[in-house]
DNA sequence: CGCACGATTGATTAGGGTCAATAATGGTGG
DNA sequence: CCACCATTATTGACCCTAATCAATCGTGCG
């Protein structure tokens, strides 16, 4: 069930039969969620943790203005805050922007699950961290990109995203969203960015239609961003850490 | 030695003598580095894990072309990825902003002590936790607020943070950087900010001279800066988890 | 076929950038 | 203690990116 996420954890390392099936096993209570609905809302406390099975959601924040910022997206096999519950209560909310299907995962079967598998655990910290980087590159995309940067580095980072889950077709991929959407992500108005796409596309860099994102010229795309992908750690990092996997003591807790 | 660490765990937590005599060893080895200095680049491998125990440093990632994004402050107190092991290669850098005194903790050091200590394998959690919040307001904050209600922001947390390991003095609190790095934090040019900055001083809500920073009046800054302290869960978080402290088992992983 | 939402366009304005110069400050050596 | 230098802070003039406001156009879908 949970392929993308299984997937995208094999980016990092290696897994066993024996791993797979314990993961197959975390989507047992599977919810369907419609577009534009709050999975969690800001101020509720965390019951369990959620995994992306299919469709796209967001992590967001709204100003008490009604100001909206969207602070990160969600694909499939992303997996919501694993380890949200030493916090009392959500600071942020997350809602879908598609219809969803997400396997929602108690806190125990969490714990049993790295109980039992060290490399699990690893990955999952891997999973943690990229995120951690993920959002302190949307710091640096806001801070210091122009309108038609930041939509390029967006565009690159959700089709390596994408691509490393199996979501990719070719050059091209889903982009479920509306420029509005787009607007909040991006700290823009919507306007704005519907001027900056029919730029993008005068330039023949991208196609936008349908839902689905087409990249042109991944190169000139890329480097128009300033992207670096090295924030994604794509690379297989976890291989140097497959050596030492003998005990499953508290040692990995950390490692 | 890392008195501001230790005070700002145990805004989460309560810590026992043991648990306090531990952190206390994690300080054996001090560095100290001047202004200005990196202490980890973008594209080296993390030998260990850094704690800020006097002095500020910034995360900050470099663009090719030269434009530079502060991406987050670290104030004495401040542990810089405390699970950084898992990735190969640093995907931005950390740089001293005034002369810092910073401990260095070896990987295995990290490892025997959240083996042996439940409680401060949970108070990390905490802290790794909170630090990805500041990060996600942080997007908000660039992404949706103004030039004076970023900056305003950006005091509230910083005061409150201070505050939070004992660095405040009534109203007052240490900010010894230049407008040049504030500016480079909230993603606008030197001049902007010191124009805000007079602003600002032209309402009567704060004053900036010498390297200290005095909020007169916090009400109306927070109100201004649509400011919500939630995020920096400060309100003694860990409570709620202090009852299953018996085993040490790797339950305690996620917990 | 018509409706509702999303995309697009135009005109105008404002927040913040750029460039360039000047004024304060603080630390240093004599 | 003072003169000097290098940062840092401040100011002014001008420009440009992106916001705002307000229609209008498409199009997917019931």
């Amino acid at each position: 069930m949970p392929h993308h996420f299984i997937r995208k954890l094999e980016g990092f390392t290696r897994l066993s039969g024996e791993n797979r099936q314990a993961l197959e096993k975390l989507a047992r209570n599977v919810q369907q969620v419609g577009p534009d609905q709050d999975i969690i809302h800001e101020g509720d406390s965390p019951e369990h943790v959620n995994l992306i099975l299919d469709g796209w959601a967001c992590r967001y924040k709204q100003l008490r203005d009604g100001r909206r910022q969207i602070i990160s997206f969600f694909v499939p096999g992303d997996i919501c805050d694993t380890h949200v519950f030493v916090l009392r209560e959500m600071d942020h909310s997350i809602g879908s922007l598609t219809p969803v299907r997400l396997a929602q995962i108690p806190r125990d079967a969490l714990l049993d699950l790295t109980d039992r598998h060290p490399r699990i655990t690893r990955a999952l910290w891997w999973e943690t961290l990229v995120t951690a980087a993920i959002q302190r590159e949307w710091t640096v995309n806001l801070g210091q990109r122009s309108g038609i940067e930041r939509l390029a580095h967006l565009f690159c980072e959700l089709f390596l995203r994408l691509r490393a889950v199996g979501l990719t077709d070719g050059d091209t991929c889903p982009l479920p969203i509306t420029q509005n959407e787009l607007a909040d992500a991006m700290g823009q108005t919507s306007v704005h960015v519907n001027r900056t796409l029919q730029e993008m596309r005068g330039m023949g860099l991208i196609i936008l239609k349908g839902k689905r994102l087409t990249i042109l010229n991944m190169e000139q795309l890329q480097r128009m961003a300033l992207f670096n992908p090295n924030y994604l750690h794509l690379n297989r990092d976890g291989a140097h850490l497959d050596a030492n996997d003998q005990g499953v003591s508290s040692a990995q807790t950390l490692s």
